[in-house]
DNA sequence: ATTAGCACTATCAGCTGATGAGTGCTAATA
DNA sequence: TATTAGCACTCATCAGCTGATAGTGCTAAT
């Protein structure tokens, strides 16, 4: 898949009135849902300007590329080119509400949520509750969580339960099969030997290492770091399965925004396949801050007529993923944006203080 | 919620020749999913009688309140009381094809599922799959699982890490916070001897018997034992929150079968109450076997023209969760209720395997 | 440069009559 | 007596027409 991502162009500069006009515009069909007039808009717009000029100022923005009509004889509506024109040059986010704030940060600080999952699931709920929009998180990846702890607990004489505790907080169960039966007081001995020797690294670096312990020259290990070495590698061989949540989906099919929506059908569909959401959230071409994809922006031919706004979290240290949603292209940016950016930031904060409540 | 189900009677004698125009009427729409009229089914029935006759027949039917008509002028449909006759006293069950039965085996026996959970998820999916409709499976009560296994793990001063495993192999992890710093060896002391006391107790039991122990004049207990009952306490505080999978919901939009669904809407906010998606899978009469609610049978009201078939999965022992679909009234009864029952065995076979290979 | 006026066009709701699938009843038939 | 053919009737659906409405583009006047 082409990593270029095509950006709408918006250089093109246009003059104070039809800048306000064009404004007027989006931000009606924002809020109506329907195509917009030139009489309505003439009162609306309280420029003093009859219906007739607004008709020829609309005409200039039809050659723009930044209106079009469904048929002749509709109102207009904008094109995605004019929502990437609105979101660059001209929306200012509105400031949220003290009141929003708090529900945000009350919803990510419910007690009971000791486990990242946790927090995740609720936060993708509560955005997709806020927004009635479709709200995808990418959990972090297991590749570059870092370990905290890991044990073997015996559960029989074939089966060991691996049980690993990353920095931020993700705990990873995976039973493990052995053809010798070993003792808990060696895989004790064994965890402590691993807790010792990768503390504090990643999944990936430890992964690698082990390897390359293997293939050293194995007579200088004794028998326990040869165990060890090999329980290692089947722990840490963990299935690295995009973890995406999903959330209000149903907003899809049920919400009067989506109405205008061609392919319901087909963004579901595509939910389906966990991994290429995962791709979809986690390519990322700003380092960080909020990011905004209009209509024909997104590379995936089913949310062309969506626009999706994502922001990354992070810890201390490292992005651990995206939050972000789908909605219509014709949402209300001025909110949306500020909500994604604020969860996220929370999002980051609750992590980062849970992972520093190590010793 | 009243537990007295409402179960429509069916003792009514039919002769022969009108059964079988019932069942033509039954089978008819089903396959074709419109009305059928006098005519069509003379001719797919073939029997030899006009439609005139068959009308007369119709008529009786009506009558006795196995037919209903949408309006004058469209065929009949069957009513919640044929389709309850027509599974009740003529239908038999078809033989799964081997190709199915194979597909189902090989499905759940995918291998990377050490967990009971992605077990049932991938159960799950794979009954949405096959049916297209909406599939729900309630996952075992922790409640009622017996303890294999405990253990504490060392976090940091403040935080523990509970890991449980159960019998059918489910895994639960729950981070408790401590005032006291206590040791890894000292956790290592209270989880070997919880295992103990413990081993082969069900959650519940368990429960009971520490706050038992609790009350008990506690200066019987030393320091170590004391602490042991208070971890323990709170080890098995487990928030039973009510686990059920559901899957398939986008059929309830996308699936020409379910055109004739009233409140779809209803349905899905339904299932976003778990505890009663839980309650309505879990609430069951008879003891074993397929269980079948068509349409007003169902409780809930956003089911009511909805079948619901189930079907208990179960370990060597216990009777675990339950698996079921929710399709249109008008399903294939007889390749469905084999489909069910044949994926309940199944997993009930798959999870004794996985249970029965502890020491 | 702006605006009033006018012709033009597409959609929508509401009405119409034709069509067709299906019924119920009655009288003829085997 | 059970079955059937015939017929009148009902109702949903559909295509076609209608006028109303809301919008445009163009031109000529201001």
């Amino acid at each position: 898949m082409s990593k270029t991502v095509q950006r709408l162009e918006t250089k093109e500069s246009i003059d104070e009135r039809t800048q306000r006009v064009l404004r007027g515009i989006i931000e009606g069909y924002i809020t109506s849902n329907e195509p917009v007039g030139s009489r309505s808009l003439s009162k609306t717009l309280e420029m003093g300007l009859s219906p007739a000029t607004i008709r020829n100022i609309m005409s200039d923005l039809s050659d723009m590329g930044f209106l079009m009509q469904l048929h002749t004889s509709a109102g207009r509506i904008p094109t995605d080119k004019a929502y990437r024109f609105y979101v660059d040059q001209i929306v200012v986010a509105n400031q949220l509400t003290r009141k929003l704030q708090k529900r945000i940060q009350e919803a990510t600080q419910e007690g009971g949520m000791n486990q990242v999952e946790d927090l995740l699931i609720s936060t993708t709920r509560l955005l997709a509750g806020l927004t009635q929009f479709v709200c995808l998180t990418s959990s972090p990846r297991v590749e570059t969580s870092i370990l905290r702890r890991i044990e073997f607990i015996r559960l029989s004489s074939q089966q060991i339960l691996v049980v690993l505790v990353t920095r931020n907080g993700q705990v990873r169960n995976k039973i493990i099969a052995t053809t010798e039966d070993l003792s808990q007081d060696f895989l004790n001995t064994v965890s402590s030997f691993l807790n010792e020797q990768f503390h504090n690294r990643s999944l990936h670096e430890i992964r690698q290492q082990i390897l390359e312990s293997m293939v050293e020259d194995k007579e200088r290990y004794d028998r326990l770091l040869a165990q060890a070495v090999r329980l290692g590698k089947k722990a840490f061989e963990l299935e690295d399965a995009p973890e995406v949540y999903i959330e209000g989906q149903h907003n899809l099919i049920f919400s009067e925004r989506f109405r205008n929506l061609n392919s319901a059908r087909g963004l579901m569909d595509a939910f389906e396949h966990k991994s290429m959401i995962m791709n979809l959230l986690d390519s990322t071409v700003e380092a960080d801050g909020i990011q905004i994809y209009i209509g024909i922006e997104n590379e995936l031919e089913s949310l062309q007529d969506c626009t999706m706004v994502k922001a990354q979290y992070s810890d201390q240290n490292n992005v651990l993923g995206t939050i972000g949603v789908i909605g219509p292209t014709n949402m209300d940016y001025q909110t949306v944006i500020p909500v994604v950016d604020f969860t996220a930031r929370i999002l980051s904060q609750t992590i980062t203080q849970q992972s520093s409540s190590c010793d």
